[in-house]
DNA sequence: GGAGCGATGTCCT
DNA sequence: GGACATCGCTCCG
């Protein structure tokens, strides 16, 4: 086998608990250019984050959590870095991570990934032919649970911050050039408010890049 | 490339 | 019973 030139390995890390411990606005913000991993059978499926939306506690008449505290929506009142994953649209998974301290509600969607490793392996689950565009994969919250096989039944209520858990939040030492805020995208309740943060010129936003 | 719309399950009133 | 933090397909330009 060629030995190969190895850069030195880019220093990866958890983000711990303190991070997700405060505004989701603030989170939100913060998760921009993060990495989210995903441990498959063998295999890492790992995608940087580029686009999220922020969710208020019961303050905010667009979030799950404006009802106050029920069965489906217990993960956002509960400790920060925990996954809220919810069915939509009869089809689709949405992936989501607590923030605020245990008992305050709050958190963040994310929207978009620019995929980073595995993509082979999102292709099949997402049922597209080989080599598809790499922005059909993880480009919008709906795919990027089916490009990740995220659903409620496997990954409601994981612990984000465990270096053992099937999925977690991690950074590298990339850095975010710019970012862009805008109004949520698909609500009714609240539309006008900016809580929608993307990296500027990203090509893998899930819309108005 | 953009607007319109149907497919589909779960939760809350 | 209705709303829903979506997607991918049509149609039309």
């Amino acid at each position: 086998m060629l030995r190969t030139a190895r850069s030195s390995r880019k220093a990866i890390s958890i983000l711990p608990r303190s991070f997700y411990e405060r505004a989701p606005d603030i989170v939100a913000r913060a998760l921009l250019g993060k990495l989210v991993v995903r441990e498959m059978e063998g295999e890492s499926l790992i995608g940087r984050i580029v686009e999220v939306e922020a969710y208020f506690g019961k303050e905010d008449p667009a979030a799950h959590s404006y009802v106050g505290r029920t069965m489906r929506n217990a993960v956002l009142f509960g400790p920060p870095g925990f996954a809220y994953v919810y069915f939509i649209y009869g089809m689709y998974y949405c992936l989501n991570v607590s923030c605020e301290p245990d008992g305050e509600a709050g958190g963040v969607l994310i929207r978009a990934l620019e995929p980073i490793a595995g993509l082979a392996t999102m292709a099949k689950l997402r049922k597209l032919p080989p080599n598809p565009k790499p922005q059909m994969l993880t480009s919008g919250p709906g795919r990027l649970c089916q490009a990740l096989d995220i659903t409620r039944a496997a990954h409601n209520d994981l612990d984000v911050t465990s270096p053992t858990s099937l999925l977690r939040f991690e950074r590298d030492d990339y850095r975010v050039s710019g970012i862009v805020v805008t109004p949520r995208i698909g609500i009714r309740q609240a539309a006008e408010l900016p809580a929608r943060f993307l990296i500027e010129g990203n090509k893998f936003v899930s819309r108005g890049g």
